[in-house]
DNA sequence: ATTATCTATAGATCTATAGATAATGC
DNA sequence: ATTATCTATAGATCTATAGATAATGC
């Protein structure tokens, strides 16, 4: 591995566990195993090392979603994989919505340039879900909806998942097994909040 | 109002704008118009600041779920009750759900004083609910849930909005008059799912 | 020669305290 | 006398850069 691998994913690691401005380029560099002007020399600011990561996190997420974009599938049936996905994304990077909630809340700013990055792609998959919510709304079959209640929904549900787990695990479920059951039946739990709320 | 006062009022309010960690006694003392030696003065130091701030939050959120628990009701409207009176509360403390979600996940440790003043009382409020749910499931009134789940379902959808609110207006919530009604809907909505996901 | 890594440090914070001075209550 | 507020500052950070030295590629 080189340095800069490093020190990207020792980065990855701090901030996602404290967010950008209490992590230090000092503690990114003793993590990395290199001292703290090499994390400068090979990213310059601390913010444009930030902005590497997330952005790199953002596309992970956006490649998912894009390949269920592609699919032609029923209304329902798109929805479920949205959430499922959303969700199978959150158990591999269960931190992301604690950093997003974070920056978005202390500095919008700082993570602009990644959000005028998504809006393309992000706008083909709502513009896609909305005009399908629009028949099924037109056919009967789903009751009126707007896609803005309907994706905060989705989102909501599975990102609060995430960011309650740390306290659950503190409190009432003992161990890993708890945890691992407790989410098995919150993904459920969530396809099934989400789905039933669509009926009319 | 004396300076101790002031010295709460400018507290509270960055505190629950930056979390404990982004504030700094000098802009506590700049908002509450005196010195930073003179926060020192009265609280001695920023963590006893902190925590005074912190539990009369908690102690007033007791407070509200305190009335709904001496009430006699049926499942349903106590259910109904504790989601709306939980949502109402943070609609005037919109900034709690951010600063519990941080300061949990940055440091639990702090705020461990204030869970153990509450225990007591959330004991009591959730084992009269537990209780009343197993009877309800025993009748087969209402699918086998734990409380878990419900708590969690009623938490999580109330406190997301309220994580999610400062995105939303800030992207498609295009002022005041829409936040308002959004507001509206998710408290409804967040009702209605909380109850629906009761049915059998 | 170029690239990578090191030491040293400037300049800007931050919390907390010491100790002087001002305001208040008896 | 006691309480409140001020100035000054110790000691511990942090980011970023300057500039020396070591490692690498031609």
């Amino acid at each position: 591995m080189t340095t800069e691998q490093a020190i990207l994913s020792a980065a990855e690691k701090l901030f996602l566990e404290r967010g950008y401005a209490l992590t230090t380029t000092t503690e990114i560099a003793r993590v990395a195993g290199c001292n703290q002007p090499t994390v400068h020399y090979y990213f310059r600011t601390k913010e444009r090392l930030f902005e590497a990561i997330f952005e790199s996190k953002a596309a992970l997420f956006l490649s998912t979603f894009e390949a269920i974009h592609q699919q032609s599938l029923p209304f329902d049936e798109r929805v479920r994989r949205y959430v499922e996905a959303h969700f199978d994304l959150l158990v591999e990077h269960p931190q992301m919505p604690f950093l997003i909630v974070n920056e978005l809340l202390l500095n919008p700013a700082r993570i602009d340039s990644v959000k005028k990055k998504l809006a393309p792609s992000l706008g083909r998959f709502v513009m896609q879900l909305m005009m399908q919510l629009q028949d099924e709304v037109d056919a009967g079959t789903v009751r009126p909806l707007s896609i803005v209640d309907l994706l905060f929904s989705i989102v909501s549900l599975n990102a609060a998942v995430f960011l309650g787990g740390p306290v659950l695990r503190n409190t009432v479920l003992s161990d890993e097994e708890e945890w691992k059951a407790f989410l098995e039946r919150r993904k459920a739990e969530n396809v099934r909040l989400v789905l039933s709320c669509l009926r009319p």
